[in-house]
DNA sequence: AAGAGGCGTTAAGACGCCGTTAGGATTCAC
DNA sequence: GTGAATCCTAACGGCGTCTTAACGCCTCTT
């Protein structure tokens, strides 16, 4: 059982910091990314999908509680919170807008990647699925990043693969447009429905028997889009 | 929204620390059991399957960690341990048989309620099923936006599912006409009675064995609409 | 018994949303 | 600097959905 590399992301200002946990984080077995500003940490978040974020709560442009909930719009990626502050309030807010644990600093590294492999496990019967999605003639290895059609490899770019997996994540359940637009755009300003129906089109002339007739990328109108499961 | 009152089990042999945890967790709403050693302890996790524990790694008659790991043979109840080792081998060795979180005395009450919701929340997506309303041949899965009638999916439009929902969400009640427009249309300034009648015959068509004679689906005369819940 | 009001039914038109296509802008690699 | 791949944007035709009107039935009133 081989399994993929997992990533990390870190959301922190201080280069001091940045240093010594990436050198902990890599000691660690992980891929590790980093992002000194929140702006630069919900753009990397939509992009790469880490597996776990850690997040600093003092950062220069952006308030953390504000990150976490921006976050938690469309992610359960699991999040730990590191910050100087100590008092009770501070944990208690970070805690209840969705983060999954809170370590003050200074803390040890040994006591991090612990409460990371804690955070995964949780995390874990999400992923523990088997990493391929099997639906009629298609099989997605989510891993591997590979869509196979009928025994034929399918290249995807990365909005369509975005938007392709994020409703294999929410399959068979309706997905609105606002909500497509949030996970696969990432909150991006002008990100529109029109963007949907030209990228859906797409993803229908490339997995679609009969992109005019679709099984199993259906619309649902006024509403969004949905990927049936049954037939 | 009534839900299950929450039981947290307290494994703890200190008598003033119990009475400390009590308190705090009876204030914060919660069920609260106790047990003064590692035997009773699993016993009573066996017997009421509390749906949090706390513990204490200094028992008298067993070492924590070992409760841990004879707990985790069969259960996946989320588990705090609390202690006075504050020493990082001990916060990992806890963390990496099971534990879900480390919190180190002294602490705050408000931080342990809310490292409690943070557990909660972690086992509630296996906990929670999926909110299905079934009613004679009808089958409404709520979070898929799907209708099924006799095995067979039907579909309804926007406005026809707003409708439905609304009169499942107030099941057996009388729904004033009043009421429905303005849940449904959301307050437009057009609405008019006449756009009930209409739907409701499409609902009827759509849903009903015997559109004409409607079993669920009744009128109220001057009031309104009601889902008729016996049959 | 006749009228009035409320309700069910149907159909047709208006409207908005969706699918489709293509061309230009942008990015990235070589 | 050039090329390819990808993304954004606009335009248009078609279709589903919503709105609206007309008519018949029923019930209650007087």
């Amino acid at each position: 059982m081989t399994s993929a590399p997992v990533h990390v992301l870190l959301v922190e200002d201080e280069p001091q910091m940045r240093r010594f946990l990436r050198v902990a984080l890599e000691g660690g077995g992980y891929r590790y990314l980093e992002a000194g500003t929140g702006q630069e940490g919900l753009a990397l978040a939509v992009q790469h999908r880490p597996d776990v974020i850690l997040l600093d709560l003092g950062l220069p442009d952006m308030d953390g509680l504000e990150l976490m909930t921006r976050l938690r719009a469309w992610s359960q990626t699991p999040v730990i919170v590191i910050s100087a502050r100590g008092q009770e309030t501070d944990k208690i807010g970070a805690l209840d807008v969705g983060a999954d644990d809170y370590l003050t600093k200074p803390f040890g590294t040994g006591e991090l990647l612990a409460r990371i492999r804690v955070a995964l496990r949780h995390a874990d019967p999400g992923a523990a699925e088997e990493p391929v999605f099997r639906l009629g003639r298609w099989q997605v290895d989510l891993t591997k990043r590979q869509v196979v059609v009928a025994g034929q490899e399918v290249h995807l770019t990365p909005l369509e693969y975005g938007l392709f997996t994020t409703l294999i994540r929410h399959a068979g359940k309706v997905v609105t447009q606002r909500q497509l637009l949030k996970e696969v755009w990432g909150g991006v300003a002008g990100a529109q429905p029109l963007y949907l129906r030209v990228y859906m089109a797409q993803l229908r002339h490339k997995l679609e028997e009969d992109p005019s007739r679709p099984r199993y990328l259906q619309t649902e109108p006024g509403i969004g889009y949905r990927l049936r499961l049954e037939d």
